[in-house]
Order: structure tokens, then C-alpha cells, then sequence
DNA sequence: TAATTTGCCGTGTGTGCGCACGTTTTATAT
DNA sequence: ATATAAAACGTGCGCACACACGGCAAATTA
């Protein structure tokens, strides 16, 4: 049986003590350049591994890192990442990583700000945060790379940004994804429709990526003769709003069969779909919450993406513990699975989310 | 802020020693009545967790477990259960958990046998393995019992047997899940077609399981009328035999418009299939295994149910390990997620199967 | 009654690594 | 040559746990 190398070992080979090979180990410094190459020299000769378990053991003191989000109590997209992040906190506190949240108004880039400014001035190791509003976020990101303060985003990936990682999906390929489920069961010419139901959709990045896969695939697949048009619609919260909406869309459109909602409020249109037609509109949409799910399981939606919000905010948090407490490698781009959910399969994905687990 | 709580604080507040509220703590006997009562009053009263860490690194020894599965070599299936098994022991080898690796035919019930007394042998203190031959595997599981040896069964759930859990997919769900992909793709008046390519498909419990679910879903949702034929075919390794057999097939049944492969051989019924007709057949299947992933991308496969088989893998073995060494309760049933994969998120899930991680 | 066994519990040691804190050696300045 | 600073390096603590060992008292046996 191979016994495990310990640091020890190398000490003993090295003639030296143990504290000086952890200073090279670590490049802590103060050793002398004679010393430290045959320390890494005899590392290597005994194929040193780490052992994480003790040495996060004896790495004995706490990090304070900030998360940044919408108020998972008005929005329940955002309450799911919530629950990822106390749950990797859940794990990792233990081992000297404390978080505080902060929480800002989903549709107000001033409390965005506000909050950003408040968890700035406790003076975090890190900083999660997903960057809803394009102009605010690179403010922040400034700031981060201004204090040195390593930085996670989650949600929407953002260009000309260098983070200490993006956790997410590809909204480019998320996009692709909806067309296809759409398409497969469309017939020629027959229309399909691009729904964004949200505010400032001309300018959301992660929207107009979607809009440009969904187009791709079509470009890309063109079997079929379908007719793709978009709409944008802000009045969300009146329901009244959206019906009249909607009934004026489907009298415009005769042959219009498909609806692509690119975000979680995909249940606002089955709602009213259902109800004011009866010709059979497919609806793929996004996220597993509860409200979706009610009409997956009634038929009234046909397919959903899973953006996995409650993953992000898991690994979120993991990687910054990753950063800062083991100090591993980050991968720059960690895009999460495009889970697709039915009725049939539904119920394993919201298992899974209220379920994360840590090996040790 | 919040002090963890230690061992040695239960044991200042309780006026005993340390090593006496490991001992209460752990069962290890020679403790008085009134004293361990003492001692766990102490504990909760302080909100005792234990630390993890700390209690893997001193609990230094290894325990030996075995796995027992088809040749990995011969299947590329169990390759990457296989895969997942070795992610799972580089991770906690040094926690103090081995294993020894057995191999079997995956069409010899007798080899299986014979690696099975082999791993017996060796007195190993926990078993994982798939139990694809049900007479075989009753008679493991039972040896396992006399022995008090603790089982993880993976991929294949087994009535009547109670082992420490199982890990895998719910088959019964996974044929709804295919008939719903089938059905929305497929118009009133077609046919679709059941088609086990396996050996024992007479009595193999997961495949009669999945074919119950797909015909169950046609009776409960019976907007349309689709006929549902079952055929099942052993030569597989024989291409021509494959051929003539789907060409009697289509031939038989002009209607036929999809195909539901309830093994991970879709890709050999896809590669068949475009060549010998011009027919549009869809084809719903399991597994990402490369040559599935290449008609995938290539449109010939329209669906591919993930089985999961590495994270089969990894999470038997974690189980072992946290029920041998962590001493945690464990699940029974532990179902996977159906995950649904098109040629847009394939890719993701191959990554994620190639990248499992462990948090420390 | 003396001798032995048994139950109960404390003490000490080893396990692994990181780091604060000493101590020693070397280099620089006066 | 001496004082001071700086660099180099060793020591011990923290943490939970298993295990060996030993002491003491009570119970049992010869």
C-alpha cells in the first residue's frame, strides 16, 4: 500500500523543518533560494499531493465575502438562487468563509447602487453578484478591481469584463435550445413568437442573446417554413394588460402556434392563454417555479428551461471559497447544463434543488 | 459572532474528561448512565456540530470496499459508470476509503458469479454493483446479508431486497418521459414502435418497467391516436441482421413514424435506420455514449434520455462513504434526474460527466 | 480473606497542515 | 568591533478522534 507523502516527509528528506517547507509550499517567503529548490526538489522526487482535509483544517480563520442580489422575497427566480447560497454557506462556514447579504430592488438600478455601496464598505474578501443592470454592474466591477476584491457573477454573463469567474448558462444556446423544442413540434407555416415580458428588453443582454440563437436555429434548420416575430411586453404585473395583449397578438397572427417566453414569467402567459383561445399554442418557457410548474403539470406549458438559479448561487459561493480559502484555480466560464423539463421529469429537478449536498 | 463548539467544551461544562464525551458521543460503551445522560444534556445545550473535518483527518485508517461491474472495456456504458466509480475514490481515498475493482461479462450471469465469490474473498466492508442478472443478484444480496456486508445497488432497482440504497433512474417514469417526446413530435394515426435491442428482454425488470411507463402514457393522455407496437431483437452485434430486421419492420408497418430504443444501442437502430429508408422516423433513445452523440448531432437520434451512469457511479460510492466512514444516515431510494439531451445542450452534460468535483 | 476480574474514566499520543511566535543566524550600518 | 536590523528557520498550538494504558473502586471468585 502507498503511503501517503506528508509534509513531514520532505521536511525530513530535505533537512529542514516542516515550517520551511510550508513557506515554500506556500511562497511565503524567507527562505533562502538554495533551500527552496531543494524543498521542490524533493516534492517532486516523493510526488507530494496536498492533503486538503488537514490543511484546511489547520488554515484556522475566517474570510467575510458579500453577496449581492434582488430580494428573494419579491421574486421567486431570485428566492431560488437564495437558497443555493445558503446552502453552500451552510457548508462552508465551518471552514472560515461568512457571508453577508444584501439585497436590492430587482427593478431599480438606484438600489442596486445603494446596496452595492453598503456591502463595499464592510470591506468583503469577495463578491457575488448577478448583473442585471449593464451600466451599474461595470461600476461595481471597477470598484472590485479598484479594492482588489475578486468578484462572481451569476446569471448573465457580461462582455468586456474580467470577474473571477461567470456561473451560468449560454443564453445564446438557451435561445437555440427553445427553437428547437419549439420547431419540433411546429409545422410549415405556421408562425412562432419571441415574448420578452420584462422591462429595459431592448438593452438586456442575456434577452437578445436568446432572440439571436432562436433565430439562428431557424436560419441554421431550415426545413421547415416558420415565421419567427417578436414582442416585448412591460405591463406584466396587470393581468388584464397582458390578456388584452395577448388576444390582440393571436387576432393578428392566424397561424400563430408557438410562444418562446424568455424568462420565468412564462406562467403569466399560460395563464392567460388558456383562457381567452382555443387554438393550441405551444408555450416553452423558463425556470421551475412553482407557478410553471403548476401549468407543466396541466399541459398549459409544454416545455421548460431550467437556468438553474439555485446551482449558480451554490457555485457561486463554492468558488469563492474555492479561491479563497483553498486557493485552487478558478475556471473563468463554468456554463451550467440547459436542463430541459416536463411534466415527466419535473419533479427530480425541483428534488435536486432543495437538495444540494457537500461530499465532506 | 458564533464560536463553534468543541469536544473539550462539552467536556469543561460537564466536569468530565474529553475522551469520555467521545466516547458518549460515539457509542463506545464503558460510560456510566448518569454520566453520558450528563454528557448529552451538555452537548445540546451548547448546539454541538461535530466537525467534520477534523473528524475525517483523526479517524485514520481505511476501510476496503469492492465494486463489481461489467467490463468497461467491452461496454461504453459502463465506462463511464466506471469513470464516475474512479472520480468518486480519488476523491475520498485519502479520507481512508479503497476499493478493490471487480470485472464481469455483461452477458455471462457465470462470470458475474465468479467475480462475485472473488470480491467475497477479500471480506470487503461494502459492496457496489448493478444487478442485471436478477437470480444472481438475489442470490449476492443474500451473501451480502449473512456476511453483514453493506450493498449499494446502482442503475437497476431490484424488488424485495433491502440493500443500504439504491442509486439510478425510476424506469417506470423514463418510458413516460419517452412517450411524451415521441407524442409531441408524432401526429393522430401514426404508429411507434418499443423496441428493446438486449439479450433477457423477457425478464429484465427495468426494461419491462420503462415499456409499462411508455404505454401508460398513451392511456393517460389520449388526445391522439397513435398504435403502439413492441419488438425485440437480440443480434445486435450482427449489422446486416440489424438491417433486415428494420426493413421488415417499416415494411410492416407503414405508419410507423417513431422509434423508442429502451437501451443505450439507439445509435446502432439510427445507423441502420437512414440508410434503408427516406422515411422520417423519429427516434428517442438513452444514453450519451459517442456513437449516440454522433447521430445526435447529426439529427438521425431527435432525443436522448441521460441515465446518468458516472454519477451512478460516483454517488455509490459516496454513499459507501459516507455510511462507512462519515457514519451518516443514507437514502434508500435515490433517484437521478431524466435528464433530456438535444444536440444543443449535449455538450453540457457531457462536460459535467467529465468534471465531477468534490468541494473539498 | 486474599486475589482476580470488571467497570469506569482520565491521560497521553499520534494524525495532518498552516501559521503565529520565537529563536538563531546573517547582513548592514555605525 | 559592536549594535541593530533583517532574514532564515524551528517550535508548538489548534482540532476531533481512536487507541493504549493506567489508576481506582467495586464486584466476583478462589
Amino acid at each position: 500500500m502507498k503511503k501517503r507523502i506528508r509534509i513531514k516527509d520532505i521536511a525530513d528528506k530535505a533537512g529542514v523543518s516542516t515550517g520551511t517547507v510550508d513557506r515554500v509550499l506556500h511562497d511565503r517567503g524567507n527562505v533562502a533560494p538554495d533551500v527552496k529548490s531543494k524543498v521542490l526538489e524533493v516534492a517532486k522526487e516523493l510526488g507530494y499531493e496536498r492533503n486538503r482535509l488537514a490543511s484546511a483544517l489547520a488554515y484556522n480563520r475566517t474570510i467575510r465575502v458579500a453577496t449581492l442580489l434582488p430580494n428573494p422575497e419579491k421574486d421567486p427566480y431570485w428566492k431560488q438562487t437564495n437558497f443555493g447560497i445558503q446552502k453552500a454557506l451552510k457548508a462552508v462556514q465551518h471552514y472560515g468563509l461568512l457571508s453577508e447579504q444584501f439585497y436590492f430592488n430587482l427593478f431599480s438600478p438606484k438600489s442596486f447602487i445603494a446596496s452595492a455601496r453598503q456591502a463595499l464598505e464592510k470591506k468583503p474578501r469577495g463578491i457575488l453578484f448577478p448583473p442585471i443592470f449593464s451600466q451599474e454592474a461595470h461600476w461595481l466591477l471597477d470598484q472590485c478591481k479598484e479594492f482588489n476584491i475578486p468578484t462572481v457573477i451569476i446569471n448573465t454573463n457580461i462582455k468586456e469584463a474580467t470577474p473571477l469567474c461567470y456561473i451560468g448558462q449560454d443564453s445564446y444556446q438557451s435561445g437555440v435550445l427553445g427553437a428547437r423544442l419549439l420547431n419540433f413540434g411546429l409545422t410549415s407555416g405556421q408562425t412562432c413568437c419571441i415574448l420578452n415580458i420584462d422591462f429595459n428588453t431592448k438593452t438586456a443582454h442575456h434577452l437578445l442573446e436568446k432572440e439571436r440563437g432562436f433565430r439562428d436555429y431557424f436560419v441554421g434548420n431550415g426545413n421547415k417554413q416558420v415565421e419567427i416575430i417578436r414582442k416585448d411586453f412591460e405591463g406584466f404585473n396587470d393581468r388584464i394588460q397582458l390578456c388584452s395583449f395577448l388576444k390582440k397578438l393571436i387576432r393578428e397572427h392566424h397561424s400563430l402556434h408557438g410562444i418562446f417566453v424568455t424568462t420565468s414569467r412564462t406562467h403569466k402567459v399560460a395563464d392567460c392563454l388558456h383562457e381567452i383561445t382555443d387554438r393550441k399554442i405551444k408555450i416553452v418557457g423558463f425556470d421551475l417555479i412553482d407557478a410553471n410548474l403548476k401549468y407543466l403539470q396541466e399541459n398549459k406549458i409544454n416545455f421548460l428551461i431550467n437556468q438553474n438559479p439555485a446551482e449558480q448561487g451554490f457555485q457561486g459561493i463554492m468558488n469563492l471559497f474555492k479561491h479563497l480559502i483553498l486557493k485552487e484555480k478558478i475556471e473563468k466560464i463554468q456554463y451550467l447544463p440547459l436542463d430541459i423539463v416536463v411534466k415527466e421529469n419535473a419533479e427530480y429537478y425541483r428534488k435536486r434543488q432543495m437538495t444540494f449536498e457537500i461530499a465532506i
